[in-house]
DNA sequence: GTCTATAAATGGATAGAC
DNA sequence: GTCTATCCATTTATAGAC
């Protein structure tokens, strides 16, 4: 019974943090209110700030906690031997999931919140995903900076163009197997070295 | 004499349009206020609805003048007869007007804008400078529409990559005569054909 | 730990005098 | 056409009672 407090309090941290989630997917992660937020779980507004010691502290835990969904989603996929077919499936599970919610991607691949900084600790998570993705190129023969670049920015690319015209649908999106392979093929082709 | 007044009103719409873009470089294309804008120009806030019925027409007029801008850059540019070279050229003229201005790139070729959409008039600016670049893309031999979007979301990825993480600098968009190269010969080689 | 009340700032828009 | 004054709404944050 010791912790019974603050496992109640972690609870409720979550469930905020929920209801977080889901307001902004309404309006946006920018038109995320603590007004409404707190009304959303039941509250007054500042008693929020008995969780939470500022909305920057708010988003914070929001990009912390939708970098481990990626994370999580990452560790829970099971990939092909071949080392090309597990980057395209990598890459696939990371579009799925940007385009699975805008107001995600918003705070976790756009830069949108005014003065909004993640902490080093929360940052941390997002290096950490980008890493399972880069290893997945290096298996793949992908190993120079650049052509790591140019697989990062496509894929984003895709991914920005889909979210932007067309959410929901597979117009850019569709593309992406063929675009890794002819970078791919391009980065490992002997005649790239003689350059 | 007879249309000195409108003259001077005119001027006095372009000085505050140049204003508004300065002031959206310091603070980004969403904090621009009215209140600052006015006093960057000698004005009250009130008396820019002089000028402009509301905040959303000035956006309007902003977007309009940002691609206008884009128009007269592109016909300013002289392209190669080769025609992958003059892609490279039209895509490269766009890139380098993306990076040299974020707010406008903002308002421009991003949704930040709560609740702006440009008017019908605008938003055909907008589409006039695309089909420039979609004709280009013709001239080289990419046709298929699929081809096309790939291409404008290659070039948006790298912007974008470039505009994030290393703005002023070349990391990213360096590689865009390559990816053009790729995506080009991929779109033009015949074994495409044979799916 | 939650509340009421309020501070403090911002920012878009309007009324009406001049 | 420009101003002052004001309205109205929003939102983050804090003080202090309970």
């Amino acid at each position: 019974m010791a912790g019974s407090v603050a496992l109640r309090r972690e609870a409720k941290i979550a469930s905020i943090i929920e209801a977080a989630w889901e307001l902004a997917r309404e309006h946006g992660i920018g038109g995320l209110s603590l007004h409404a937020l707190a009304r959303e779980v039941g509250m007054r507004q500042p008693s929020l700030y008995e969780y939470f010691a500022s909305k920057h502290a708010l988003f914070d835990a929001l990009f912390a906690a939708g970098n481990r969904q990626l994370l999580e989603r990452l560790d829970a996929t099971t990939f092909p031997h071949e080392p090309r077919a597990a980057l395209k499936r990598g890459l696939a599970v990371f579009v799925e999931f940007a385009l699975e919610d805008s107001a995600r991607s918003e705070l976790l691949f756009q830069r949108h919140i005014p003065g909004f900084e993640p902490t080093r600790e929360s940052y941390g998570l997002a290096e950490e995903a980008l890493d399972r993705l880069v290893e997945l190129m290096h298996d793949a023969g992908v190993n120079e900076q650049g052509d790591v670049d140019c697989l990062v920015a496509v894929t984003a690319g895709l991914i920005d163009a889909q979210m932007s015209n067309d959410p929901g649908g597979d117009r850019w999106t569709r593309h992406l197997d063929r675009l890794v392979d002819l970078l791919v093929d391009d980065a490992t082709t002997k005649r790239r070295r003689s350059r």
